[in-house]
DNA sequence: CGTAACATTGTTATCGATAACAGAATGTCC
DNA sequence: GGACATTCTGTTATCGATAACAATGTTACG
């Protein structure tokens, strides 16, 4: 698809610059250091020369070059944000909340990507640390890596939306507990005798603590807890153990850690002939656009991970702006949405 | 939540800065310059120097200032995405394939977002050149900010994913005439008189292609194109369309320009009482990973927007290696995914 | 053996901005 | 009116790397 362009460029000329501030400053018969103070809005510049750098600034087309920029200061103006190498709601939210609030704080950001590798996680932080960002909001659970993550990053604010404490690091997010509460109770509270769980990988600690506080629930309930299965946060993975849970006569309730995989077990129920909500119930998590438009309409627990993004930002700027500053973890409660995918068990027989 | 740490820190050390080159270069008893042959791999460094350069480097935990060798070369070894700030698949499987891209080439992302307006995608990509991109990949219509756009980006790479040469720049996608043949071709093969389409928002060029080849589709075969309905690619706007579509008792067939939303017109079918497929047949666009998930299983036709990302990279690195080089628009053939969601129409009475 | 070609390393200038300091002009107060 | 603060602007040094050039030492070969 691509070919030589027909006029060959001799002269090896591999990028061209714009004006610099040099430039600037001559064509407006100041100095460099005016013009900078000019485009950091310092006081103590005449009114009349302000005008005047700025009307050259206009007529150059001169921007200001932030590489140099952040060379001097030290700091890139950029937040790194770091994520799993998949396409899910959850993850991509989370960036769009870090992309608005970095925005705001006037912040660019640098997203990276990685597999759950101690390997790959350390080379993507040692990414995002080359690439000089001012802090980093890591969304991925770090295990293993949690010690070389904190070796690369001792000199930069970081932050954790997977509620893990792993890294002593500062924690932002939704409070697992109470989703894991909301939802199980909710089919409790519908008279189920117990409910089922289809959790996340447990090496999330937001999915092992749904996992928790489920089997909290249940064990104050006064239930027995049935067996947990364990999905990838997949519809796949759903599906697949929505099979195997349809397929036992006596799950009437299904608590699942994520509505991606309850797409998944939805699908599995109605090919195995049981109907949602009559038989069987299911409650999601996360509430992304479509759980309101699925067959049928999906009862889920609402986390906005855009919000979280945005709050992680926060924090992290606030700490940019005063290092001496500590936090105590940012847990905000979810709540639940009944729609139609939960109802009382089906009478006994 | 953040609270001042107990042990203020009187000296204002806004930063710390790591080892530098400098240091390295004395701790190993040559000159900087040999540092950096050693870390870019230039010949003529002789091996001996070379191990002790780099044990010097592991000992000191010495980390390149990528910045300050981005304002010496001019290029910053990062590629920049705009997006809009909406938070669907297609957007986040495309940003997460120019990451994945970008990461192989040994590039960063830059992520921005903005609306559709003018004023913002101007100034998204300003922030892009400004923060120093080699390149942009551009998701999203340009229409009127084509022309600002493309002053700033005067010396920068630049592709555009959403099928729009409005730039005059190079165009990385997939085939949405195709994609639109195959959704239309499939339902009247199935038996359906006609094909009723639920459009994307028409000032993005991929909506506008799909819905010019759905009515020259039907053209050619000699039928009547039924007036086309709109969303916003949103599966609100697909249920609110698909109320529309569901009362007319002539609707048997909807080919609707996204997956999200035909979601949207699934469940709207579904409230009105109309089976899918049985009495209407729906085909979607794109097979978002829970397309295959839905109630029935959503026929569509695939697009890999995780592959267009690549490419998109691929294509802008190719000509950041070589600014001579032209390219002549890259389009990939979508490929036809027959699920549950279509079928021959109901008998005539 | 002398010299060209090559291998290896060092020196200096530069990228484009900002910080820190310095100097000139103006204003203020007793 | 003189001492001193204040306002405005300029000069110099610096951030951390790389490019271009220079300077050695080494090898090869007629």
């Amino acid at each position: 698809m691509i070919v030589p362009s027909a006029k060959e460029n001799n002269t090896v000329q591999p990028f061209t610059r714009g004006p610099s501030m040099r430039d600037v400053a001559t064509a407006a018969g100041v100095s460099a250091q005016t013009i900078s103070r000019v485009l950091n809005d310092h006081p103590n510049v005449q009114e009349s020369t302000r005008r005047r750098v700025l009307a050259v600034v206009e007529e150059l087309g001169y921007r200001r070059n932030n590489t140099a920029r952040a060379l001097v200061t030290g700091r890139s103006k950029t937040i790194g944000v770091l994520t799993l190498a998949t396409n899910n709601f959850s993850k991509s939210a989370l960036t769009l909340g870090v992309e608005l609030g970095a925005r705001e704080a006037g912040y660019t950001v640098n997203a990276v990507t990685s597999d759950l590798s101690v390997q790959g996680l350390t080379s993507a932080v040692g990414r995002l640390v080359l690439q000089g960002v001012d802090g980093i909001v890591i969304a991925a659970p770090l295990q293993g890596a949690a010690d070389q993550v904190s070796k690369l990053t001792q000199r930069i604010p970081i932050i954790n939306t997977d509620g893990s404490t792993s890294l002593g690091e500062r924690v932002v997010g939704v409070d697992q507990d109470i989703a894991a509460v909301l939802a199980t109770q909710h089919l409790l509270d519908l008279g189920h005798q117990t409910v089922w769980h289809v959790a996340g990988p447990q090496e999330w600690s937001d999915a092992l603590a749904r996992r928790n506080s489920w089997h909290r629930t249940l064990h104050d309930a006064g239930r027995e807890a049935p067996p947990e299965l364990e999905g990838d946060w997949s519809p796949e993975s759903g599906y697949r153990n929505g099979l195997i849970l349809g397929r036992k006569p006596e799950v009437t309730a299904i608590f699942v850690a994520s509505d991606e995989m309850a797409f998944g077990v939805l699908r599995a129920l109605t090919e195995l002939g049981r109907r949602v909500p009559e038989d069987v119930s299911v409650v999601g998590i996360d509430d992304i656009d479509l759980a309101a438009y699925s067959n049928p309409p999906l009862t889920t627990v609402r986390q906005s991970f855009e919000d979280t993004g945005r709050r992680a930002v926060a924090s992290i700027v606030a700490q940019i702006a005063n290092p001496a500053l500590v936090s105590t973890p940012d847990l905000v409660a979810p709540t639940l949405i009944v729609r139609g995918s939960t109802a009382p068990p089906p009478a006994a027989d």
